[in-house]
DNA sequence: AAGTCACATGACTCAGAGGTCACATGCCGA
DNA sequence: TCGGCATGTGACCTCTGAGTCATGTGACTT
């Protein structure tokens, strides 16, 4: 938890703090981000960062919980009452509010996958124990519920399912980042045609690529 | 390229160099991975390692160039002639061939999959610029191949879909090696668990993972 | 025995990291 | 006007990183 101070500030500088160090997290990554950056990048001192915060894991505790926050208004009402859909009508709700979220949200998208990249680092573990598990409870259920209801094959591995799963949302992600990039940002454009490739994406993980 | 003093070295403590460097890297990564750590390892003073490699960059570089040498020999037949087979048959075999470097070189396989966990990474942009390109180049000939065959659906998205399988692999070796880490790392036990597990992904890759 | 040459060594430099601290500033109530 | 207290500040601390360099060592040549 940040100290008082930090929540006593204008809105307006503690907003520009948590931008700037948002951007260097997402950037850099949590080892390699950099307290001196963020303190030019935001025009504080450094010894003002550490009358707001105890030490660097403390902004990005913040920080994380902020973002969980935030995504949660993005969550559609779909997956609200996971009983009432079928499984990849869920998992396609889940994406599109998830890219929804990362139209909006780039540089904190950006973060999201650096957390998801490097699931395994300490800082991350200790953030998100109960967390994980907790996710991969809900998606295990999930998966299990879609079984009994006759919409998944009931050989898969479901451990494995989730891990692939996980794996495959962060790979969305990535591709979604990479052709932004290679069109100069412009975001608005491409938007549509992701959100047509998530469709395609769904029918995949369904279906397969082979041919019926 | 390392200096010529390296390769005059007797093969043992070269070979020392080698794989304390190959661990150091493969548990921290390149940017977190410390010159200091690899010379207490290998037990050289830091000057000499200085004597063999001009920066760490070329210790890396060589690394990689000794990883993809190794790597060549455990390509499978199958994958030489891949126009005799279909699709899916060449994927297995890829997969399977690329687990058997990983349980006999788990090391290694750990820094291939750091490199592919940053493969943005500009040090691996630089070693890879024209390998990926041509990775992908040949992976979209097999799927064009296998889509003129009828083998797989033609309404793919083509980068996507090399974008996905590209992140799969990867997918699957952390699996394999969370699954070895949670067994303490008793390989052989879990290794024909694995094996089939790849069979049932292919096929989740094929068919997909709803019900027919 | 003297000289040469390849290799070995670790103290050193400089840069940047995270974090601290003595002091400055400014506001607010008395 | 003054005291007190929250907030601001940047020089400074220690640590560790990559990379350098003057010097040492030992084998082989002449």
């Amino acid at each position: 938890m940040p100290k008082e101070t930090f929540f006593n500030l204008p809105d307006e500088k503690r907003a520009l703090i948590e931008a700037t160090a948002v951007s260097e997290f997402a950037t850099h990554g949590y080892d390699n981000a950099s307290i001196n950056r963020i303190v030019a990048g935001a025009k504080i001192a450094k010894g003002s960062f550490y009358q707001y915060f105890h030490d660097k894991k403390d902004v990005y505790k913040h920080l994380m919980a902020r973002i969980a926050e935030k995504k949660l208004d993005y969550i559609s009402p779909v997956l609200q009452n996971p009983g009432d859909y079928d499984f990849f009508t869920l998992l396609q709700a889940a994406y599109r509010s998830g890219l929804d979220f990362a139209r909006e949200n780039p540089q904190i998208a950006l973060i999201g996958n650096q957390v998801f990249k490097h699931r395994d680092h300490p800082i991350h573990q200790e953030i998100f124990k109960e967390g994980q598990d907790a996710g991969k409870a809900f998606y295990e259920q999930l998966l299990r519920l879609a079984i009994a209801r006759g919409e998944i094959r009931p050989d898969i591995d479901i451990p494995f399912v989730i891990h692939i799963l996980n794996t495959l949302n962060v790979a969305t992600f990535e591709y979604y980042f990479e052709s932004i990039k290679g069109n100069d940002f412009n975001m608005t454009e491409i938007d549509d045609d992701v959100m047509d490739t998530v469709d395609l994406f769904i029918d995949f993980i369904k279906n397969g690529i082979g041919t019926p």
